[in-house]
DNA sequence: AATGAATGAGAATTCATTCAT
DNA sequence: TATGAATGAATTCTCATTCAT
């Protein structure tokens, strides 16, 4: 079935599963799980709705694989953070929201995000897979890192994990907003810039030296 | 669910909508337009599915109410803040943060927010209709704050939007975070607590005197 | 309950069985009664919904009351027709036309029959009723009339039967027709005009004796 | 109703439209629209009532479908007859009426009529179709050639378009009369012996020349 | 492997009928 | 009597899933 000097017929093979994947997650972003018709991913992966079932057993199927297949480059920038677990706290703050900015440049952060907050309540056991395989050990490392830098004097008293929150909440809801209001007529973020506004703010004081109590 | 030798049912013409709507909500933030079966919500409601249809004419109709009714009591927020226009921004966001976290003590803020980023790209409309009458009012009335102490020498220099999503963005993660990982097992957050802490690191900086270049 | 000098609102009372058979015709008879709505039926009555089952048990009931009102009226022609059983067949049948024709300028006819037709085959009780207790009547006493004419010569040969929709089949298409295209553009008929024209074509040729074989 | 060994379905795409219409055909004309079942069209036309949609938009869309394509056959009559516009009139309606009984003979002329008839004021659109593609025209081509006629002496006088009505009235009662009590009871007409009594009466006069005043 | 016609369970919607008022 | 809010069975329509080709 296969010439030997026609390679690109089984390449386009092996990768049919991604390209579902692909097509599948944009189109689950968009939706939700409940109002993404197959048919559509179907569509935009260019296979037929068949042809789906050759590769996931069902809606849900198709759908846990594109929560776990989008949790996997995220680890990255965990990883790429975890590795410069020394040093000044501001400076692993910066590699980390540089990181989240470039990976949501290149990735679908907004949209995955979207997703599991969807339907985090429709899906308990991605929702779970999830937190304990991603958001959970970003967390774990950030708030040990700020505990640390907090016991130097190198961070204001609080709780680290609300720190935490201080840090990437902005770019995480810059991202949503992408997502949400750009489409109707919101001007969007650019994360880069936003990450580094944000850094600065947070890191030295949003008020100047001399508008501080 | 209801005693055997009493009434059927009740009339409660005036009392109807607005418990439909309550139990619409609560279902629909939940799973989700899709997903959300009218019945259940006329469950909830405690009324028959066919009641629904007495005070709503379709799905999206109920749906559009439910988004349209959970706008009014966030508007308080931003009314409360435009009031205290003068002095120092300090002032201005901690009025603001604090009444978002109380606002979220008493209502079901994340859920709406939840409903509304999970839905915006099914319901344009209603995404539109969010952010003109209460999205971008409050960027308006906050940026321009920011703006303002700015040309005062009290804030920073960068962009007063940036900074806006550096203030409201940690709050904001915050409550859906509570809507998202709570259920499978995440700590929760204060929301009154979140503010405060974010405040104190956002408005002096996270880094301690000593700490900072 | 009733003022000795206002019996009005005693009439109203009374009348009430009537007045909503009657605005039930128009809606069955404009609608069919699968379509017909009982809110629309109780509408045009000027009583409420519940109100029909003070007078009718069901649907169904209230539709049997009007097919059965309906026959009545139309027995009159049929009485007047047979009243003159003797003397020349023409003379029958310009009564009998004449009568259709007068009878349709006061009541809604060509309503009636098409409700008749139209459910004939939902509620063959009905359709019996009808056809029993007036289609063949007025049929017998029509072609008994058609078969003592031809015995006396004075109706060419023929299946008296035939002849009675040769002499009625216009008549009805003419009703049938102001029901059906009227309402889209097409030109009413009218009754009286039709019935003459048919009468004499029918009874002495529509050719000219020049032209006739 | 299936042989329990064989396939469950079989692919039929060409073919099947047109078996639905035709059940749907049936099944509208004994019911009216909104008394008909889709799932009863289903089964009859041996599908499910899901495949009804791989073909029709709507129960509304099928319907239209239905009086669309019955159209057609009838208008093979209409053609039959402008095809002799020359020569006696009389020729011209033995013509006509026997194609109509012709007709009648192979196809459920009845039971289209009664549905034109039945749902004309639920669907104008469909009724103003019927109205301009079939029936104006034939109209226009009778009661032309009944005009010339009358210009040459050959026909009394009389509005040509009433006088169509004499002509094609009693055929069409006898079929709507066919469809309406023969379920009941009632005896049926037999379309050809009915057209040829009725054009010997109609055009020669249904009284002997005796019997004339 | 791949297609897409066909299925059928499930959800929204309608409306005759009931019943608290 | 009279009302009309409330019910729930019935019907249309959708779409994940299957399976003949």
């Amino acid at each position: 079935m296969q010439t030997p000097d026609g390679p690109r017929w089984r390449r386009r093979k092996t990768a049919r599963p991604a390209e579902i994947v692909a097509a599948a997650l944009a189109v689950f972003a968009e939706k939700g799980f409940a109002a993404a018709r197959l048919e559509e991913i179907a569509g935009r992966a260019g296979v037929s709705k068949g042809a789906l079932y050759l590769y996931f057993e069902t809606k849900e199927d198709l759908f846990a694989a594109v929560v776990r297949e989008a949790v996997a480059p995220n680890l990255e920038v965990i990883k790429a953070a975890v590795g410069r677990h020394e040093g000044e706290f501001a400076g692993l703050a910066r590699l980390f929201l540089t990181n989240l900015a470039r990976l949501a440049a290149s990735l679908p952060v907004g949209a995955v995000l979207k997703m599991i907050i969807g339907e985090s309540r429709n899906f308990p056991e991605l929702a779970r897979i999830w937190r304990e395989s991603l958001v959970e050990p970003a967390f774990a490392v950030l708030s040990a890192a700020i505990g640390a830098a907090q016991a130097r004097g190198e961070v204001r008293a609080g709780d680290p994990r609300a720190f935490v929150l201080s840090l990437v909440g902005p770019m995480l809801m810059g991202v949503l907003w992408n997502e949400t209001f750009a489409p109707v007529g919101g001007a969007p973020f650019d994360p880069e810039a936003l990450a580094n506004q944000h850094l600065e703010a947070l890191l030295n004081g949003m008020l100047t030296k001399e508008a501080r109590p």
